[in-house]
DNA sequence: AAGCTTTTTTAACAATTGTTATCGTCTGCT
DNA sequence: AGCAGACGATAACAATTGTTAAAAAAGCTT
């Protein structure tokens, strides 16, 4: 649970002098489960995924790409440990910003303060609505939403990433794809 | 998925010169999913419950009880459509404040505004804390979480409600209890 | 291109849950 | 007190998913 993959980089491009580039090879650990979250990522090429641990096995809990903004906001903002360890997909081009930079901003812009807030409450709505899918749909249904709604997941993301995210094993989906 | 149940009474106690008492019978709805929310529970006596409307059938997403503020604070604070019901399931004794109230409340108070800010990184935590239980333990495991988390949960709300609170039928989740 | 690793599919079996329906029990109401 | 509705337990069957294991397919690296 991140933030959604919007046209965050105009929304965020007050920070552009402030970025640092960097580039990552795929299955790199940005942000480790249990650590605090002293930087926070957009995404310029390739795409991200979020997972936690559960008994030794990972569970995906979002994907993000190009365009993207990813944090645990929560642990950013907070200095709280971060529920979720954030980790690279493919090879990609991130630009990254450390929590001092950001904060500094913060403090000199009203505006700036006013937009995190409108933006945590789009999270919390947002949080609110995949909780409540999971809720109501069945591991299949959800698969069938994820298709017609992120085509682009279905396309690009290995499928027992998807699996975990969908909440069954990698052989549930892999029954599902081939039922009908 | 509200608040939690804290003593937010001394937290919001700022409040309490604009509160007006309402007594409602059980089974009360004092929100509708779908509608905007324009006022703000504070519970003194009783308990409400949250739920989504699923084809039909309700699915409980969170209990309160004495000392729980209680709203769907994304809709009292952007007045977007609340993706919840909110209930009594006893006869309750409710303090309530509406958004107009709250927001003239706000407007003088820097403090205020923060805690806000604050309020919502914790709500923003605490979803995800549910979320990912949800994720991660199956009906079974989260029922003995449950119980040993919450064993007021487990006496005084009527089964049912739990049970899809847990996410299952009443039916599985009386084989659950019956199971050892 | 060969070889190794990762990913996906398939199979068989166990376990859990959903569904439907029935039957007591309890509760609140008039 | 009596009645109606709500609530919880139980049973039987269907459907889905998890687990484990093995094999096939795809992707990378050298």
């Amino acid at each position: 649970m991140s933030k959604k993959p919007e046209t965050n980089t105009d929304k965020w491009s007050i920070f552009k002098p402030l970025f640092t580039q960097i580039e990552v090879p795929a299955k790199t650990i940005l942000l480790e489960e249990g650590k605090v979250s002293k930087t926070m990522f957009f995404i310029e090429k390739g795409c991200l995924r979020t997972w936690i641990n559960n008994n030794g096995k990972d569970i995906t809990t979002q994907f993000f790409f190009e365009g993207g903004g990813v944090s645990s906001i929560e642990s950013f903002m907070t200095n709280k440990p971060s529920l979720y360890t954030i980790e690279s997909i493919e090879p990609c081009i991130i630009q990254t910003i450390t929590q001092k930079d950001f904060q500094d901003t913060l403090k000199n812009s009203t505006e700036l303060r006013d937009s995190i807030v409108e933006h945590l409450y789009m999270r919390l709505l947002k949080n609110q609505q995949i909780f409540f899918s999971y809720l109501k749909n069945t591991p299949q249904q959800r698969y069938e939403e994820l298709l017609a709604q992120n085509p682009e997941i279905i396309q690009r993301i290995p499928q027992h990433y998807i699996a975990s995210y969908l909440g069954i094993t990698s052989v549930s989906l892999s029954r599902i794809r081939n039922r009908r």
